[in-house]
DNA sequence: TTCGGGGACTAAACCGCTCTAGTTGCGGGA
DNA sequence: TCCCGCAACTAGAGCGGTTTAGTCCCCGAA
């Protein structure tokens, strides 16, 4: 005999099936004795439940869809993702909660996959990262009325619930702290321009160099490759108004900014100060160490969970979580301008 | 009205199920009007299959299944991990396969999830990494009879397909590599013991040291992060035999490796050369640039893909699929030990 | 003209589980 | 003693597909 069968445990201890079915799931309606005897059984044969048959009936997936729409190639390059990915995880496990993974080519084919796994019950709820500055996917997702969190924020992602930081007043403490080491030149790598927290610290960089009277702060987008993140510090570096200090989106582009700096014999920090907008042990390993806004992304990962695992238990209960905002974590990348004159 | 279901269908275009489900799944038993007439409807209502019903009847999960047994916060630290995984992904998205992933603690828990997952038809198949000594997952997987795919080997992995690097025969081209530049002092910053592939690199370590008669080279355990890493280091290069080439079990820990020889004045590749046995973003903007046993992680992805989907298209054929070993490509990190002497 | 064969389509069983409506039997109160 | 109420348990109807065993009808061959 294949797999046991509630059907079978019932044969066998002498029951009906709906009986069994009380028993397995802790539910009134069967006696202590019989209820022992049926799990007795039902270890015996090694019975486990069906969750294909459960979910016909409506139950849980037991599992929360994640659908990534971007370059695969260019995933495994952040750490965030992974760290993200790992927290959400950790986070869900407790409850015995998978993650359903795809990764797709554009946010049409991430939409049709929402519509899908939405209307096969093959997940309890979603979970939408890379939010855009105008992004088909919340209505999408509304419509369809699935639990779901979006990570990233504030605002614009309608009724959905959402985890987030406030990218904005990070930025503002990144340009603060250098203004007031004497930088009057930031430049600024940012990543992909659709996204909306790139325009959120494009915008947040300009008004505090605005507002600081600093020289106007050019911001380069990138697709936040190293490859785009090197690219872009040559030309900043190149320029005959050279910035004094960079602040970049992401840790891979600092430390490939990093890389180029050495390349072009302009040291760090004494000619140029560099900043990360997000921190790993890539800021802790390189050399000189990267000062960077540091949020602990694992952990992040895991407030996803939790709201997500809100969401489904009580899907009106819709929750606008706000994580803490990143420090800045300063480390020997930055300095004041000019320091190296006094070598 | 919820979902539609193909009894909508039926009613609507005026057939019965059977027939709208030969017509949805393009199979012979309607004519071709009726079949033109009822894929009309089925999109007019915007109707999509039900994944849990169809895995009742035994169908495809579309799925296949990725258990981990980790810190999750040791996950996030290493690039090879969501290389591997978008690669896995960007192969399975190819057939509209996802992945259904979970962490757990232990091995115990892992054996339990494949379980679970397989008796629910929840997954079509398992893809198994981290291939340990003597690893109790191997001969369980065989007893479920479930496709499954194992990354590492060669051998010890039973019945199961796998896909695998010679791990042995590229640390013998590191040795070599090394002592064709006139090291003789050879040391090894391992991983986690209890992993198969950590034993085969020692053991080729110590069987090409003493082939080449070198000094007996020592290799030291770690769990694979950073702060490990460069503990090791330090250990390494407080000895009074002090090597003037350490090999590391993986980039990030090459890199933290790399930033203790700076914080304790020694300088690379001068005085020490660096060696990583896994490539990556990290090795390529590090500075110097590490020298690195290169593969590409994200294409291993995809082989380890291309397994899964034919062992599940079909169970009888196993598979054992051997990737290119890594290249060694050389950079910044390694050259002939006392060169600076020639300062 | 009759019969056979096959294509088109239907009815209903089935997958494994949940859940509701209903039946039985027992104890306690009037 | 009778009846009510409740706990324990059963029967069976779904859930949304797939699939098998037919049924019906039309066409061609003998």
């Amino acid at each position: 005999m294949g797999r046991p069968t509630i059907a079978d445990i019932a044969k066998r201890v002498g029951v009906s099936k709906g009986a069994v079915s009380f028993a397995l799931n802790g539910r009134p309606g069967v006696g202590e004795a019989t209820r022992a005897r049926i799990l007795q059984v039902a270890k015996e044969m090694n019975w486990r439940p069906h969750s294909a048959a459960r979910a016909l009936g409506g139950a849980r997936a037991e599992a929360v869809g994640l659908v990534i729409a971007r370059p695969a190639s260019t995933l495994g390059v952040e750490p965030f993702f992974a760290q993200l990915l790992s927290g959400l995880q950790a986070g869900l496990s407790a409850q015995s909660v998978a993650t359903h993974l795809m990764i797709v080519e554009d946010v049409a084919a991430e939409m049709e996959i929402y519509r899908d796994w939405a209307s096969a019950h093959r997940v309890d709820g979603f979970i939408v990262v890379d939010l855009k500055v105008s992004d088909p996917r919340i209505g999408a997702l509304e419509e369809l009325g699935v639990p779901t969190v979006v990570l990233g924020g504030p605002g614009r992602h309608g009724s959905l619930s959402s985890v987030w930081a406030d990218d904005r007043e990070a930025m503002v403490s990144v340009v603060e702290y250098l203004a007031a080491l004497g930088h009057r030149h930031i430049a600024h790598v940012a990543g992909l321009p659709a996204f909306r927290h790139t325009q959120r610290r494009i915008r947040a960089l300009r008004d505090s160099t605005r507002r600081l009277e600093l020289a106007e702060a050019v911001s380069l987008a990138t697709d936040f490759s190293d490859a785009e993140g090197a690219a872009a510090t040559r030309a900043l570096l190149s320029r005959s108004r050279r910035p004094s200090a960079i602040v970049y989106d992401s840790d891979v582009m600092a430390l490939a900014g990093l890389g180029v700096a050495g390349e072009m014999g302009v040291r760090v920090p004494d000619e140029l100060s560099i900043v990360a907008f997000d921190d790993s042990v890539l800021t802790r390993i390189a050399h000189p160490a990267i000062t960077a806004l540091s949020r602990d992304t694992f952990a992040l990962g895991g407030q996803v969970a939790e709201v997500m695992l809100a969401v489904i238990a009580d899907p009106e209960a819709r929750q606008d979580l706000r994580t803490p905002t990143p420090r800045l974590v300063v480390r020997g990348s930055t300095a004041a301008p000019g320091a190296w004159q006094g070598d």
